[in-house]
DNA sequence: CTGAAAGCGCTTACAG
DNA sequence: CTGAAAGCGCTTACAG
């Protein structure tokens, strides 16, 4: 460190000051500043870290940054890393498990203090082996989540329920279930809506080409006169392709989506949608990091969505 | 390290092997890869980045996780970072100039071996500084790049040409512009707006209410018949409040767009948008970072937007 | 392939 | 506050 020597002072002294201890004095903690600013000395992060032991880094892994969702929780993690004085770490998995399984254990060899996986695309051996190594919370619903690791989850079949539920308030008794995924939540949002729909299921799988089905269907005597979409985007395509086809939402079909992204608010008819506490769910895994940090057991932190409603579900009253 | 006691073999061989050291023997690279895995070993991340003094990792800062333009540029870095053996970090601005100076004094920190900052918000010096230290790369349109610094952008004059173009030759005369920034981009795109534009210019802005006021003067006799919009998201609000207010789009206002992002082909009608190269965008920074790492000079390299028609801009034939 | 040595740039006690 | 020492966990030559 030549800033020891062009400041006159110890190399225990730059440290000290730099780092902020408290035992230094103003004046010094003022010279070595200056100092160390003059010659754009910068503290080694990789030795730092390797000598302390502590990184004050989170890595997150999330599965896709295209999707409002995820980074709406990650704003939540930011938040609460900020007030914890932890830096965040963003890496990212592009939907793809093999790609997501590689930067997971990335994170773990960079040696970040803590992970957090905001994803459903990883296996329960990848998650146990990675939470052998360090503290790791699952934000999501992965098909297993090991004893291991914390998780954070939204209640799915609650949320399903409350958008089944609205819309046969609505008077709607021919209801459908759009989805795009065999994974756990878009299951669960499934099996809710088979236990609250009123008459018989009437399922579309947007991936063989559910939506044409589902707006053909709409046409028909006994066709389906609402939609409960698995996800805000899917429901946004079924705004879409409606508007292109001639299909009236709400009028000749009510869509409810899940997620209330801000797409929910901009597409026309508005979504109704349900609502899962992104931020509050980011901060909860955040926080349970930091108690596993401390040595605490995991916990599994299950959040409750509540349901927004606009227009594409509710006819324009007259 | 006692993967090489268990191993029977040398601190150094063990390094080798798990380094893929080439003169090491099939047999003994099985054997320490063996044990490694047995006893959970994970190399060192720190120690191995000090020692080495090369971190096989650049650091991305980004302005707005939510923003798919900004995430799209990211794809296409991460795209060719894999190619060249390096991993990506990501670090996020949160759209807030204070932060996203601080993520970028992190980054140069923390050690990577190159920064590309994709974001328009950080100021020269602070750019300056970075590019002092580590080799960086800018991806948009800051208010000035300091010549330390690699540089990718989009020809905005360009594209705003092409969209205004677009809209004069389908015979609009009184075209509209709208913006919600007076940052370079937003302010080329203006410039090119006024330049191409036929008749005199109308422009909106959107932070003060602009969006009503330019549906409200479409209706009047001299109204604007075609809206040229800084951004898709813009565009989308166009699009939607045009609906509630009974404006239709587009016969009664022409509306294009700019990015081409996701939201161009999900809303109705399906929005025109002056395309970026994106991808290849975020390829060119990784490129040149390497370049720059290689001891090269840095360039500025500017990408041709290109027109994507849709259904916002042309009127149904009948 | 081995084994001992030096060193990466820092932090952590500790005697003065 | 100083200064010398040890050590964090690795890699890098290098003689054998």
């Amino acid at each position: 460190m030549d800033v020891a020597h062009a400041a006159g002072v110890s190399k225990s002294l730059v440290s000290a000051a730099l780092r902020g201890d408290p035992g230094v004095s103003a004046e010094s903690r003022r010279r070595v500043g200056e100092v160390a600013a003059a010659l754009g000395y910068r503290t080694n992060g990789w030795a730092q870290r390797l000598v302390s032991g502590r990184s004050a880094l989170v890595g997150v892994l999330l599965t896709d940054l295209r999707n409002a969702y995820h980074t709406d929780i990650v704003n939540g993690i930011e938040d609460a890393a900020e007030e914890a004085a932890y830096d965040v770490i963003l890496s990212h998995g592009r939907r793809d498990p093999d790609l997501l399984r590689r930067r997971l254990a990335d994170l773990v060899e960079l040696g970040v203090d803590a992970v957090i996986a905001v994803t459903a695309h990883l296996d329960e051996p990848d998650l146990r082996q990675a939470a052998a190594r360090v503290p790791l919370v699952v934000v999501g619903r992965p098909a297993r989540v090991p004893d291991g690791a914390g998780w954070v989850s939204n209640d799915d079949e609650t949320g399903a329920r409350l958008a089944v539920q609205h819309l046969a308030d609505a008077g709607h008794t021919r209801i459908a279930f759009l989805a795009a995924s065999d994974r756990p939540a878009a299951r669960a949002r499934r099996d809710a809506y088979r236990a609250a729909a009123p008459g018989r299921p009437r399922e579309f799988d947007a991936r063989t080409g559910g939506i044409a089905d589902l707006l053909t269907a709409t046409g028909l005597p006994d066709g389906p006169t609402a939609v409960f979409a698995a996800n805000d985007r899917l429901a946004a395509e079924v705004l879409a392709r409606a508007a292109d086809h001639g299909v009236r939402v709400p009028e000749d079909l009510a869509v409810v989506g899940y997620d209330n992204t801000d797409l929910a608010g901009l597409v026309r008819p508005a979504l109704t949608s349900v609502d899962q506490p992104r931020a509050a769910m980011g901060r909860a895994a955040m926080a349970q990091a930091l108690t596993l940090l401390g040595g605490a057991a995991t916990a599994h932190e299950v959040a409750v969505p509540t349901l927004v409603i606009r227009a594409s579900s509710v006819p324009a009253t007259p």
